[in-house]
DNA sequence: TCTATTAAAGACTATAAGACTCTCTAATAT
DNA sequence: ATATTAGAGAGTCTTATAGTCTTTAATAGA
């Protein structure tokens, strides 16, 4: 069980537009060099921050991507739901009564990295890393 | 990201063989029935309990496994850590800098699921089960 | 000592997901 | 009108998961 590396490219490439100062939108040519990932590639995770509202993106000549209003209470979570999906870690498929008692017990822990990747929100993470 | 269906299988197993008051050991064939998987498939994860300690098998004859000494301190995070191995979940690979602030915001987190997997034991577990 | 039983190991296969690339289309500033 | 940029779709390559099948090793009991 690991984090896809689209996620990693989504997490950096939103602090990457957090730290941006500048208020035109960023093309996504420019992010992928950062991360030395492919343009295409990238762009396909950018379109799903995209889909979720984070981020708004213009095309067109000086088009690119920027941050939408209020991203500073984006949290880590939900840029990680964003790519990975809401669904949980664990689903026990066995059919044996009506509840669980693991799946309850793996639910509970999620829960707690959850609380915890929601309380950091990417703008946190802008202040102590510029 | 998901746990694997192997990790499922071993927690269940696990519990089972926590629930059998019996003193002998049990077949992979029966714990197999119960969870209606292949018992060559189970073996293998059994294998895998075995290595690290927290199960115990006999070859031949009413041979079987059954659960070590001391088994009521194994916690969830043992079992799974047994089948998903113990590598962190987030592992940035990308090179910039000294040290990824989003790492370390990922590495928190997860040691909070770990920490409350850790607290979970098996023996919690049965005693809610029987 | 032989036989039935059971775990362990190894090689192999199938499926699905992740990590991309390439190409084409749509939007927009100049 | 053209250059530039995002978005969408199909296709490829690789890796991990989830198994199966077969053989070997250990052991209890006749």
């Amino acid at each position: 069980m690991k984090y896809s590396k689209a996620t990693n490219y989504a997490l950096h490439t939103m602090l990457n537009l957090a730290l941006s100062k500048s208020s035109k939108p960023i093309g996504v040519q420019t992010l992928a060099e950062k991360l030395n990932v492919s343009p295409t590639y990238l762009s396909k995770i950018l379109t799903k921050l995209v889909k979720e509202g984070m981020v708004s993106s213009v095309s067109g000549a000086n088009g690119g991507y920027s941050l939408t209003r209020g991203w500073e209470s984006i949290s880590f979570l939900d840029i990680i739901f964003a790519i990975e999906g809401k669904s949980s870690l664990f689903e026990c498929g066995l059919d044996h009564g009506p509840q669980c008692q693991i799946q309850k017990v793996m639910l509970k822990s999620e829960k707690k990295m959850e609380e915890e990747l929601r309380r950091q929100t990417l703008a946190d993470l802008a202040k102590t890393s510029e």
